[in-house]
DNA sequence: GGGCACCTGCAA
DNA sequence: TTGCAGGTGCCC
């Protein structure tokens, strides 16, 4: 499940589980997930002991005594279940709550410790993968290689952002999605975000450029709402939609605070704004905004080609 | 850049 | 039955 805010609420959950752990061992009820299993990927994992549970964008890393570092991606429907010695349950940044929930069905890897934990991860549509790499070997590896910047670094200001945009003509919905740029968002806090910041998302990711080549003011308030977003998502243990009965402690609440996702036709929630919540089709994905806080903005030499046909004009924006 | 594929399950 | 789902990667 998986942006940012749910694989930290995951990261978190599991860390008492794994960290300072043994492996003792490891089933695979599978060949494979999205991909096959490395070669010899319980081997590897028995006997060694977890020495850390970091996050990188949407990923998990979790560190070996052996020098190699288990690299878990949770896809669209990843989950884990914990029990703890003490026969204690959680299931942290939880997301499909519902038919996978103790359906053994979807249960593909078994990682029982040497502390008496069981951690089990479940994926109903099996878009996740594991990967065990040489932790020496992390930031050049196929997964890490090629990533961007995440969203939460100090770095990440509106001139970081007018930098990675610049001349880029691609909507601001698709360059906030690329991961080679920024990594760690996903669809919905890329549509919470832009509503926040007041951003159209067909608006060309260039046009947060200024002419010198530093943010202009709307980058800069990008910047501070996309930090802010994910700092209160992380804050509500992530967001859990397809809620249902029976939900114990490791759902999310901040699907709560959506103010524009999955909320096509409600009243957006800015305060003042009598519009209401518009869905559209970007590189075949929903994108939720709000006509009247996101207006349609022109770019310096873009091509003028939105449907109000208007021209740009110095003070747009 | 966009389009589609990967896979399963749910709601309309 | 069709369309949709919080991701990614490979195709052109």
């Amino acid at each position: 499940m998986p942006e940012l805010p749910e694989v930290e609420t995951v990261r978190r959950g599991l860390a008492p589980a794994m960290v300072g752990a043994r492996v003792s061992r490891v089933t695979l009820r599978r060949a494979d997930l999205r991909f096959p299993f490395p070669d010899r990927f319980a081997a590897r994992l028995e006997g060694r002991t977890v020495t850390d549970l970091a996050r990188r964008a949407k990923y998990l890393v979790a560190g070996l005594d052996s020098g190699e570092s288990l690299i878990m991606h949770l896809g669209m429907s990843g989950r884990f279940d914990v029990t703890l010695p003490d026969g204690s349950n959680l299931s942290p940044g939880d997301f499909y709550l519902e038919g996978a929930l103790g359906n053994a069905k979807h249960d593909h890897v078994v990682f029982a410790m040497g502390s008496g934990a069981t951690v089990t991860y479940n994926d109903v549509r099996r878009f996740g993968f594991m990967d065990l790499v040489a932790t020496e070997g992390l930031a050049t590896c196929r997964h890490f290689a090629s990533m961007g910047i995440e969203p939460l670094d100090e770095g990440l200001d509106g001139d970081a952002i007018a930098r990675l945009f610049r001349h880029r003509i691609a909507p601001l919905k698709a360059a906030l999605l690329d991961q080679r740029l920024i990594a760690g968002l996903g669809n919905i806090y890329v549509c919470e975000a832009l509503h926040r910041a007041r951003l159209h998302p067909e608006t060309p990711a260039g046009a947060l450029a200024a002419a010198d080549g530093r943010g202009t003011p709307q980058a800069h308030r990008l910047a501070q709402e996309i930090r802010s977003v994910l700092a209160e998502a992380v804050e509500a243990g992530g967001s859990t939609l397809r809620d249902y009965a029976h939900t114990d402690g490791g759902s999310g609440r901040f699907q709560h605070a959506f103010r524009v996702y999955d909320r096509t036709g409600e009243p957006c929630r800015a305060p003042g704004c009598g519009g209401s919540v518009a869905r559209m089709v970007q590189a075949g994905r929903s994108t939720f905004y709000c006509a009247v806080c996101q207006p349609p903005a022109k770019a310096p030499g873009a091509k003028a080609a939105g449907a109000a046909g208007r021209h740009f004009r110095h003070k747009a924006g």
